[in-house]
DNA sequence: TATTTACTACGATGAAATTCGTTAATAGAT
DNA sequence: ATCTATTAACGAATTTCATCGTAGTAAATA
């Protein structure tokens, strides 16, 4: 499983570009980015080399601009920080988290009610 | 809704002592969140201080050892997370995040399952 | 070759979170 | 009335997070 710690918020939101773009240079991650931020190139490049140290992504500096990859799927940052989650508030209850997250003033529309049955079914056999 | 910032850390680690044994007094909270963690009794204090200024937590300062309590429930606080959460890493769709709390790893047990099937069931109507 | 451009690295700064020591006030016991 | 124990309050030290400016370097261009 997952040995680096639980990405930031500022890290999260870099991820986010990455799961769809990388591998790409920190100025393709920047210019995604600074559609939703303000921050400057300098800050990104900090951060993308913060998350290196932490392992958070990989990069190849063969050439002048870096490369940066994410070291960890979508899929799998999302169930470590669930799992974190499901422990520190749901004392360790899966099944209260999902209730909780399907109750009414998160309003699951019908369409992903069905999604989630189907999904049922399918973990059910 | 919540108008609170989210809680941090250590600020949900108090509260999950709280909505247990409130109201309480810091010592009372104190002695119950040291079995757990070795912080000193004033660094408790501090935190209530400083949740009571972000209105996290209420307080009755009538008696010399001031009495708190939690100014959400913990659903409430549970509500506000997973709202954090399903907009920062699941694009905003419910279903998906549930999915993912119900994936393989968590391993939700058989048991576990049936609840959610009930619980479908109800609010579908 | 000299100049401009794009990039990395490094460090300073500031804000927020966390921890704890010290001080002052107060209530209760002697 | 004084002493003792408990508590709140304040503020300092530390850590983590986030942001940015500056300097240095290499590649591209004129």
């Amino acid at each position: 499983m997952i040995k680096t710690p639980k990405p930031t918020k500022t890290e999260l939101a870099i991820l986010n570009v990455m799961w769809i773009i990388a591998p790409a240079t920190v100025r393709q991650i920047h210019e995604e980015l600074c559609t939703k931020t303000r921050t400057s190139y300098t800050t990104t490049l900090k951060m993308l080399q913060v998350m290196f140290q932490k392992e958070l992504v990989t990069r190849d500096s063969s050439q002048k601009a870096h490369v940066y990859s994410p070291a960890y799927s979508k899929q799998q940052t999302q169930e470590q920080i669930i799992d974190d989650l499901k422990t520190r508030l749901f004392g360790g209850s899966i099944s209260s988290l999902v209730m909780q997250a399907l109750g009414s003033t998160h309003q699951a529309s019908d369409e992903e009610i069905e999604q989630i049955k189907d999904f049922l079914k399918t973990i059910e056999k």
